[in-house]
DNA sequence: TTGAATTTTCAGTATTTGTTGAAAATTCGG
DNA sequence: CCGAATTTTCAACAAATACTGAAAATTCAA
């Protein structure tokens, strides 16, 4: 591996946790060496600092591609393609929450309303059912927090982050406040 | 597979769904059928079920108890140990995602506070570590929030969920209320 | 203790997934 | 168009992961 010690340790780690999560230890480090480049790289580019062949890294950029993870540079006068990450990471992690969820969450509700929609024809299927529907309900529950939550601006996503649990301690406080005779609530 | 056709869908989803996440087909398989039971099943009963061989079912709830996902019964007058899932389906999502916290993303944390402790020796790992910076801080952002409202009861969370982004305009309004002059505010 | 019931381990095998080089396809300047 | 540069595909091979049966280990009632 050809790279700097720090690069090839954030590379390394990368390639490792690649297996942890659904993605393969290549696609990891590629992803991995774009992210922390100060540059976009080509095809060969990566061949050089991974060590891996020239068709693993075209399959590895491929399903990059597939996540939506790629920002694709042209560069005047080279027909070769450069390849870099979006400099913005919260754009990153959005993308990867939202393609996570399209592939594991999404067919889940789909299956579940699905079955949720047939009759039970025993005893053991009624509760089935019933542990179905609990189920559908939790993860419609937070799809539905996540799709709202995923329109706010940056800013306004850290502000919310950032406050974590206490957002309660406001609602009680806006609760008492409303619930006053004579509210000072005028417009929203 | 010996199962009402309801629960076998449901099952074979979950397989299927397994390999997307980092378990394996029967891991998966094993966690459905327990779920939707109506009582705990011992690893026969599995066998029986799902069709796959004793000693694989025996790896299979290994890995199950490995992620805390499981509910041990001891049934009066019988050696055999049954199992089951909680009945709350919101304890099973905390312990999902603490467990996946603990294996996918606390590592990384690790990693990249070690990495920013070393100081770069060139300008492209100089660039390098600042990505990394970013992604430690919106990383501990992430999880910081998940702390705090990991302790929240059930209730409280369901509330906050419901709420969504809505919460911001919530933050607008104490905003405006705090900063009034002689504001209502006395306790918190 | 003993030994039947039950669970776990593990070496061997099967299956799936990842990697490669070579060949085919594409792209684009001339 | 042509053909050099570049990318993609794919069949063969390699590596990793999953699954099994048989044997070892454990558990517990008698």
């Amino acid at each position: 591996m050809n790279l700097p010690p720090l690069c090839e340790s954030f590379v390394l780690h990368f390639g490792e946790m690649g297996s942890r999560w659904g993605i393969n230890r290549t696609v990891g480090q590629i992803y991995a060496v774009l992210f922390v480049s100060d540059r976009p790289l080509c095809a060969d580019d990566i061949v050089e600092r991974l060590g891996i062949s020239r068709s693993n890294v075209s399959m590895g950029l491929k399903e990059l591609h597939s996540w939506n993870l790629l920002r694709p540079h042209n560069i005047q006068g080279d027909r070769r393609e450069f390849y870099g990450t979006p400099d913005d990471i919260y754009a990153i992690v959005r993308t990867l929450v939202d393609e996570r969820k399209k592939r594991e969450i999404d067919p889940t509700l789909t299956m579940l309303r699905e079955l949720l929609m047939q009759s039970p024809e025993s005893e053991p299927e009624r509760h089935a059912q019933d542990r179905m529907r609990e189920m559908h309900e939790l993860i419609e529950l937070m799809t539905g927090w996540y799709a709202d939550v995923q329109k706010l601006e940056t800013e306004r996503l850290i502000q919310l982050l950032s406050l974590g649990s206490k957002v309660v301690k406001v609602l009680d406080f806006k609760d008492k406040i409303v619930s006053l005779p004579g509210s000072l609530m005028k417009g929203k």
